[in-house]
RNA sequence: GGCGACGUGGCCGAGUGGCUAGGCACGGGUCUGCAAAACCCUCUACAGCGGUUCGAAUCCGCUCGUCGCCUCCA
């Protein structure tokens, strides 16, 4: 097995793994805060944690990977220490979507489950456990006061504070180290008089009108943001463990701030890889809303008749896995077109395989599992040196011409072996299938489908009369109902038309 | 002001000193009643300028351009 090579923000060059323990990986990986659906900037940054779990897993190994919730309010604005912000939660909850919602805690709960079941659509694995910030709150007040006696953190009449100064390694993720450049910095820092260091960050935030809050040694109020990762990672991965992965914007000042506490609580290393997700741009310019090219995997993936563009959702997993997680990456619509014409070609490819070898066919001999075998490694090998997609698909690619160009004189042996390439290549990749049917992917109603059905066969019994034109009329009306017909040896299929 | 990334053919994107990915689109072909799909072929690029080198997209310098972070955004 070939050594997995990762880029590690923290030494800034590619670095072989070197597991704690040998064989398991432990894995932490930031996750979203629930007060909206999430957006394809997010999943791009979840999709790598997906990679690294499945190179991992093909590389023989154990995998504890857990990714949190984020399920509490954090203070938007600069939040002032008198806590006038408004928080994401409160903010969503007021508004339009959020009228939905009796209070903060049922719009948390309703953004998590909306979270989950994209994140199975994109075929994204199944963390160990998937912690929330609100369950742990015990964890983060004992942490906490471990730091208040250790002399790390310290109370003030309106938090308590991360004393940045007492924790010497500040700054080794991030590069920055300098207070009074923070102090310039273009945004304002929290402007707490009582803050010893404009860089000490909120442990505990004192506030009793907060929409979420807990009874602490402190009073009311609420965690600050930085300390539900540490605490939680802690728990499940132990005091150290191997890899953490998150947003590029994460980096600082959330991981900077996530080490400082971890650190100065149990004196040793917090992770020892650290791997981040460029931000991803759409047509060529940053992502917002005001340029109209927000994208929400809901907006992708929705039916039609629900308000999404009705693609597949592997094909948006497919386009953010063309590019690669350590560069910024175009988006486009185009590049999804392109992803939904390459997933149904596997998926196709795939069908074809197995119809193989569930027929009468004869068993023929394997003249393709050697040359297979070899084409899986140079995937494997290409996952391995830095998760380098791009790479890894243009030798799937070349795998997947290999099957597709041999299916005409291909039998059950042979059909064994490209079946086994497609599941290894789905486990790794995990692009090709899930289980396909039209309803699912398709944004028509059933009774629309089912009539599409009845149509593709009256096309396929014109055609055995030789009554073109009736075969033709028939196609061109589902053309125009936006299906798209294709002629197989089983006869025409009818899938929705890519667009 | 501080820290950092990037500029590759019509588009998207790998590649970090010589052997010049891949996808999509375009064009040509095979197949097909015709299409679609599939398959085959085709398309030779590295922001600009200068330097190092036998040789640079790849190393160095400068210029231009784009982008991210800098207290709660993946």
């Amino acid at each position: 097995m070939p050594d997995f090579i990762l880029y590690n923000s923290l030494t800034r060059e590619e670095q072989t793994i070197q597991l704690i323990q040998p064989g398991h990986l432990r894995f932490y990986s930031c996750g979203p805060t629930v007060y909206s659906y999430a957006h394809i900037g997010n999943f791009r940054t979840f999709l790598t944690a997906d990679l690294v779990v499945r190179t991992a897993e093909a590389l023989g190994w154990q995998v504890t990977y857990v990714t949190n919730i984020t399920d509490v309010g954090h203070l938007t604005d600069d939040d002032h220490a008198d806590a006038l912000g408004e928080d994401k939660m409160a903010k969503a909850l007021r508004s339009k979507e959020g009228e939905l919602f009796a209070n903060v805690w049922d719009l948390a709960r309703f953004y998590t489950d909306a979270f989950v079941e994209e994140w199975e659509q994109l075929n994204l694995r199944k963390p160990f456990v998937r912690p929330r910030a609100t369950e742990h709150m015990r964890e983060q007040i004992e942490a906490i006061q471990t730091l208040i006696k250790t002399g790390h953190a310290y109370e003030t009449p309106d938090a308590v504070y991360f004393s940045v100064p007492s924790f010497k390694a500040y700054g080794q993720l991030s590069g920055n180290t300098r207070a009074d450049a923070l102090e310039e910095g273009v945004r304002d820092v929290v402007k707490d008089t009582n803050k010893q260091d404009p860089r000490d960050f909120a442990l505990w935030k004192k506030d009793d009108k907060h929409l979420m809050q807990w009874f602490s040694p402190w009073g009311w109020g609420f965690p600050g943001w930085h300390l539900e990762c540490s605490v939680m990672a802690m728990k499940y991965l132990g005091e150290t463990f191997d890899i953490h992965g998150g947003g590029e914007d994460l980096a600082f000042p959330h991981h900077e701030c996530e080490i400082a506490q971890s650190e100065a609580l149990t004196g040793k290393p917090f992770a020892n890889y650290w791997v981040h997700t460029r931000f991803l741009q759409v047509e060529g310019q940053k992502m917002s809303k005001s340029l109209g090219n927000f994208y929400r995997v809901k907006d992708l993936v929705a039916p039609n008749a629900e308000g999404g563009k009705g693609f597949d959702p592997l094909a948006l997993r497919l386009s953010l896995l063309s590019g690669h997680y350590g560069k910024p990456f175009n988006f486009t619509i185009q590049n999804l077109k392109d992803a939904a014409k390459i997933v149904r070609r596997y998926q196709d490819a795939w069908d074809l395989v197995e119809g193989i070898l569930h027929s009468d066919k004869p068993s023929g001999t394997d003249f393709l599992g050697k040359r297979l075998n070899e084409n899986y490694d140079a995937i494997l090998l290409a996952m391995t040196q830095n998760l380098n997609t791009p790479e890894a698909l243009a030798k799937a690619h070349a795998g997947q011409k290999m099957i597709q160009g041999a299916l005409s004189g291909m039998g059950k042996e042979a059909a064994k072996q490209a079946s086994k390439w497609f599941q290894k290549v789905n486990a790794l990749l995990g692009f090709i299938r899930r289980e396909r049917t039209l309803q699912e992917t398709n944004d028509t109603t059933d009774a629309e489908v089912e009539v599409a059905q009845a149509l593709a066969q009256l096309i396929d019994t014109a055609r055995s009369q030789k009554d073109f034109a009736r075969a033709d009329a028939i196609r061109t009306d589902l053309l125009q109902k936006g299906f798209e017909v294709r002629t197989t040896k089983e006869g025409s299929k009818v899938t929705k038309k890519i667009s």
